[in-house]
DNA sequence: TTGCTCCTCACGTCACGTGAGGTGGC
DNA sequence: TTGCTCCTCACGTCACGTGAGGTGGC
């Protein structure tokens, strides 16, 4: 038989470890679609995922820690990936130069949408700090005016 | 009577417009006891906000959101600043300088803990937008190869 | 063979959503 | 007086949590 070389596999406890959820979150998500179908998996045995699943998994949790996005539209955020992901199976099949801008050009939007979405976290992330910063340091001016009486 | 100047006050549908929520969130944080109790008002009247309840809601919204905490962490938060606040009516009558300093001290673990959890969050945010801004640029330079070739 | 992790239901919970039916203030 | 917003139940839903009872692989 052909020794070729075999790709890392985990089982869902290390997986769940990993990411810093439960095996139910994934098992759920599984169910909403949210992760590749696993088609091949009797009924019963025991779910396997390499590399690639976790890094989706991450990406997924990302989404929803990050930026506080509902299951739902990161379903449709990755119903959208998928597609892309159908369209670069063609590309390993010499698609035309023409084919391969398509493909590039569909995939930009998404990530621009993601970066947009980052930026706006970012900027109210800063406003909340800048707050807390300005109240500690009344508190610290506070006090040393005690320490300077005391 | 005295005419004195009156603070404005708003109904529930305005402040949960401003907020970017629903009524039935609110209700549902005063539940919890997680805005301050309004003991006096009668069984089926109007809620009535004024500007530094507004304020308060607005602080745990920002806690769930920005830093996803659940809301029964946040309770525990607001009874911490809840005694604190208890703290401060004494302040009003004269405390010595001792009480002062108590007071004080008392505040700033607090304000730093949310700063903690504040500087965590930008830094899993900046490696998500590194992330993306990585991808952007493969894209966009397998596009300009596109361009040049076409 | 013994643990340990995995499996599939299935009901519970948290944080609200969504009407139903009724009352109160510009 | 007429809308409009408010009120209080109370059941529904989303995203899992938490066992119950049983099977599979180092």
């Amino acid at each position: 038989m052909t020794e070729q070389a075999q790709e890392r596999s985990f089982r869902i406890g290390a997986v769940a470890a990993r990411l810093g959820v439960t095996t139910r979150t994934i098992r759920y998500y599984e169910e909403l679609g949210l992760l590749g179908s696993d088609s091949q998996r009797c009924k019963g045995a025991h779910r396997v995922y390499r590399e690639s699943d976790i890094a989706h998994l991450q990406e997924v949790l990302r989404l929803r820690d990050l930026l506080g996005l509902s299951l739902e539209s990161i379903v449709d955020l990755a119903e959208a990936e998928e597609a892309r992901a159908a369209l670069r199976l063609e590309w390993e099949h010499g698609p035309s130069d023409e084919d391969r801008r398509r493909i590039v050009d569909a995939a930009e939007p998404l990530i621009l949408r993601q970066l947009e979405l980052v930026t706006t976290r970012q900027k109210t992330l800063n406003t909340f700090a800048r707050d807390l910063r300005r109240r500690l340091k009344r508190i610290q001016e506070l006090r040393s005016e005690y320490d300077a009486a005391g």
